[in-house]
DNA sequence: ATATATTAAGATAAAGTAGTCTTTAATCTT
DNA sequence: AAGATTAAAGACTACTTTATCTTAATATAT
C-alpha cells in the first residue's frame, strides 16, 4: 500500500499546482525548490503526468507545467494511477495479506470498513478540495 | 507499513513451527517446500531469527530449526522487530504521511483508532494463538 | 574414518527505486 | 539570427531488496 516517492512527489506537486492554477505555467525548478525535491527526479515524475494529460507543459521562457484540467476535476486517484502501477488498498491492514481470513484477525471488520472509506476518498477527493482545505503543507514527505 | 518479503516469510515459517512445536527440529527444506518459498532465501531469514534467539537450530541429520521458546510466549511483534527495521504503523492510513492534519483527511480519526487496535494486536498476538485459530494457511504471500 | 545431512556464511546476481547528469528540442527575447 | 530559458529524453549511478549459488562448519550414522 505504501506509495512510492515518485507518487508522493507527484501528489505534492499536483496539489501545489492546484493552489496556483491562476498562475499559469509554473517552472519545475520552482516546484522543486518549494517542495525541496530533487529537480531532475521531479522532472521525470511530472513528465509522466504530462504524458498522461494530467499536466500540460510548455517549453522555453515563461514555460513550465500546469494542470491540464480544472483542479476540481482531478481526483487523487488519477495521480496515483498514473504514478503507481496496480495501486490497491490491501485486504489486510498491515499492508499485505498477512491473515487471509476474518476469524484469525481481531480487527478485520474494522479494517474492511475503513478500507471502503479510503477507497471512496481516493476516488472522489479532488486536488481542488485538498488545496483548499489547507493551504499549508499537508502532503509531506515521509 | 508494508512488510518486506523477508518478514512475511519469517512470520509464515514461525507460525508453521508453532503448529508443530512437538515435532522438534524441522528442516528448512521442509518448511520451504510447504510454504513454497525459496530454500536459500528462507535460510537467510531463519538465520536472523536464530541469531536473535527466537529460533534454535541444529546442524546435521535430524537437525533443522524450532522455536526457542514456547509459541504462546512469542508475539508477532518479536518476529517483526527482528526482521523489519523500524517497523511502525504510520500516522496515515495510506501507508505514508500523505496528509499531515486531521482537517484534511476524511477518515483520520477512524484510522487513528484502528491503528491503536493493530498496534495492540501486534504486541500481544502470539504464535500459538495464530497457529491455533486456523490451522490452515492464513499467512499468505502477496 | 567416511559418507551424508543439514545449517551457516559469503559471494554474487537480478530487479526495482531513487537520484544525477548530459544532451536535445522547443520557445522566447533581443 | 543568436542567445537564453525551459521541458523532454536518455544514459548513467547508487542503493535496497530479493534471490541464487557455492563453500564451510557441524552433527549423525555406518
Ligand atoms: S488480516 Fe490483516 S486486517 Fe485482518
Ligand atoms: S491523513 Fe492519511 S489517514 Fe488521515
Amino acid at each position: 500500500m505504501s506509495l512510492s516517492y515518485s507518487c508522493i512527489y507527484g501528489l505534492r506537486a499536483s496539489v501545489l499546482l492546484a493552489g496556483r492554477q491562476e498562475d499559469g505555467f509554473v517552472t519545475i525548478r520552482e516546484i522543486s525548490n518549494e517542495l525541496e525535491i530533487s529537480f531532475h527526479f521531479l522532472t521525470k515524475v511530472l513528465q509522466r503526468l504530462t504524458n498522461s494529460d494530467i499536466l500540460e507543459s510548455y517549453k522555453g521562457p515563461n514555460g513550465g507545467v500546469k494542470l491540464a484540467k480544472d483542479a476540481s476535476n482531478i481526483t487523487i486517484r488519477e495521480i496515483i494511477d498514473c504514478l503507481e502501477e496496480n495501486f490497491t488498498i490491501p485486504e489486510c491492514a498491515l499492508g499485505l495479506p498477512i491473515f487471509q481470513n476474518h476469524e484469525a484477525c481481531p480487527f478485520h471488520e474494522d479494517w474492511r470498513e475503513l478500507k471502503g472509506k479510503i477507497e471512496k476518498a481516493v476516488d472522489t477527493l479532488t486536488l481542488h478540495e485538498l488545496a483548499e482545505r489547507d493551504k499549508k503543507i499537508f502532503i509531506s514527505n515521509r
